[in-house]
DNA sequence: TATAATTTACCTATCAATAGATAGATAACT
DNA sequence: AGTTATCTATCTATTGATAGGTAAATTATA
């Protein structure tokens, strides 16, 4: 991903904001055109198709997210606050009037190319591993109840996740998703 | 919706199940006319715009799914079996590689008028009440724990249904979903 | 009851706009 | 000189939508 250019990244910028606001099928090469300033012909020369453009938008979405989360564990020790941490990223999306890009991309996956849909998966495998890691040192530490088990805790964290914003996206309430997460994570903790 | 004739249920037959597949932006009026054999000039006739048909396709589906909800309520005492027979209803969904209308349009929310919107925003509210009072049924009856309250678990349990339904999609693993509602379920159980 | 008027349920033909995509030119940089 | 990054110009296909017409069914009227 670090062998774009300039260019290409803010295409990805813009279409990835596109995609979270209106779906694949939902922005076309001339919404870029406004936004990047470059004409849409110019941007087939980074991205011959759109398909190519969504393999490039999953491909640095899923690294970006991944590093992010990465980031979180190492900031945070107790796996109960990561979890929070995480969903207040989602909430914050959902303030934004976004969806999270692969639970998108997800939804129009009849649209998408099998590569894509294939990292999309792995996306969710990998975020979920994720949370049951941290559920896991929440139990190690005490703070999460020693009867719950980590990965089917953590699918349904997961889903929870993303059931919530899309449900409350459509509510406009972002507490919704607010207080979601805030009941989960209660549900877990001793 | 009884004030509709034949070719307008086929219509919206075929444009729900468009929908379901591959979201509002992802079919078109072409696609009808092959499904349902008149021309889209003809389309026009029943649903002037494309968000008109949206409209009827939210409204129509609506009242089948509460219909259904309230077949459900009544042909089982068991708030607890209620739950489960819900939840089956959306792995069915999912082992046809289709979504939930309401969750398709929701993510497509911003092609769509504020009626329609609005209108999704009450099917979900509507459905998580339903949950609520089955919850509260089975608390009454000693099947679901007392400490369960009704209105946020409902709300969680419809978060993780259609969040569930999303990611067992991609992942073409309906069983993933099924496993999510028997874990969700065991959590409420006594 | 016969006929006239209206409505229903489509059709053909066409539209302007937009879609993603391609070819070939060009200017700038290496 | 070759490569990179853009442009203009153009293409074909498709989009949702409109205008106007028609046969058949229905309803109103003489």
């Amino acid at each position: 991903m670090q062998n774009l250019n300039s260019t290409a990244h803010q295409l990805l910028d813009v279409a990835e904001h596109c995609t979270q606001m209106r779906g694949f099928n939902g922005f076309s090469y001339k919404d870029l055109q406004h936004k990047v300033g470059i004409k849409t012909a110019s941007i087939h020369y980074y991205f011959p198709t759109k398909q190519d453009l969504a393999l490039s938008m999953v491909e640095r979405y899923s690294e970006r997210f991944h590093d992010l989360l990465r980031t979180i564990a190492r900031e945070q020790e107790d796996g109960l606050k990561r979890l929070d941490k995480l969903g207040g990223l989602y909430v914050d999306v959902v303030r934004d009037g976004r969806f999270c890009l692969c639970g998108m991309l997800a939804s129009d996956m009849l649209s998408l190319p099998d590569t894509v849909n294939r990292q999309l998966g792995e996306f969710f495998q990998l975020v979920e591993v994720w949370i049951a890691e941290a559920i896991a040192l929440g139990k190690q530490q005490q703070r999460i109840e020693p009867s719950v088990n980590p990965e089917p805790a953590a699918a349904h964290f997961m889903a929870t996740l993303e059931g919530g914003m899309l449900i409350a996206r459509i509510q406009q309430r972002p507490e919704y998703l607010e207080s979601l997460v805030t009941e989960a994570l209660a549900r877990l903790t001793i």
